[in-house]
DNA sequence: CTGATGCATTGACGGTTGTCAATGCGTACT
DNA sequence: AGTACGCATTGACAACCGTCAATGCATCAG
């Protein structure tokens, strides 16, 4: 559903805008930001994100995460799926293994949409 | 429901913590970010914490708000209180109107959470 | 007191989400 | 070839979420 603007990542149209308290953001700003927040929005989401940017060369697969968070190899797969498709984690196939690492500066684009300071 | 530490607004349990990057958070410190995450991963209440923060005196009440976001008087109420139990909206009740504002900071807060530094 | 107004609460309903077991698909090693 | 391994996909299920109509509760105006 909404299958509509998903040629780019979300990421990509909110890094252009102006922090939340600037000006009241229209509905479709607003619904492309709350599909990104949605995604780093639960907590196993946000411990693989931070797994992934502690590890070894700041990447890892998905065996490395499945252990610290405590949950099976298709539930990791799928929130990793999901932070992919949101445009923060990046995914490389390297022979047997994927690999994931947090995309450049999408974190930082996030937080400025939402305080910035 | 995991009404165990509530007593403070997850927020302040937050403004403590290192980014994200930083190094993996415990389970504990995800399920905190992830439910202040929560409070604004949903379209309409990311347009609400814009109105208000753009509304004159950066306070607004709830008949301000209907007409904007297009939806019922007690939707808004519902979003409007999920603001308020994440620590990022303060309600003061002003005789027959409610007035609500951006908490001080919060948004900052969470933004240096997630990425910045 | 009576009526009107602003807001919160309740109850209900469809849609979404997080999780797992089972299965499928490549890749690598022997 | 055959087998083992890493990961993705599917299907299913319970739990949660966003929304509204109806109702309740104050507060203000007359």
């Amino acid at each position: 559903m909404t299958a509509s603007l998903d040629l780019i990542a979300p990421l990509d149209a909110i890094a252009c805008c102006s922090p939340i308290t600037r000006e009241p953001l229209g509905a479709r700003d607003a619904e492309r930001l709350a599909q990104v927040l949605k995604a780093l929005a639960d907590p196993t989401r946000l411990r693989l994100v931070s797994l992934v940017a502690a590890h070894a060369d700041a990447e890892a697969c998905v065996c490395d995460l499945t252990d610290p968070v405590e949950l099976s190899q298709p539930t990791v797969s799928h929130h990793l799926k999901v932070l992919v498709e949101a445009g923060i984690l990046a995914r490389e196939q390297r022979g047997k293994w994927a690999y994931y690492r947090i995309v450049p500066g999408a974190l930082d684009a996030l937080a400025s949409a939402i305080g910035r300071s």
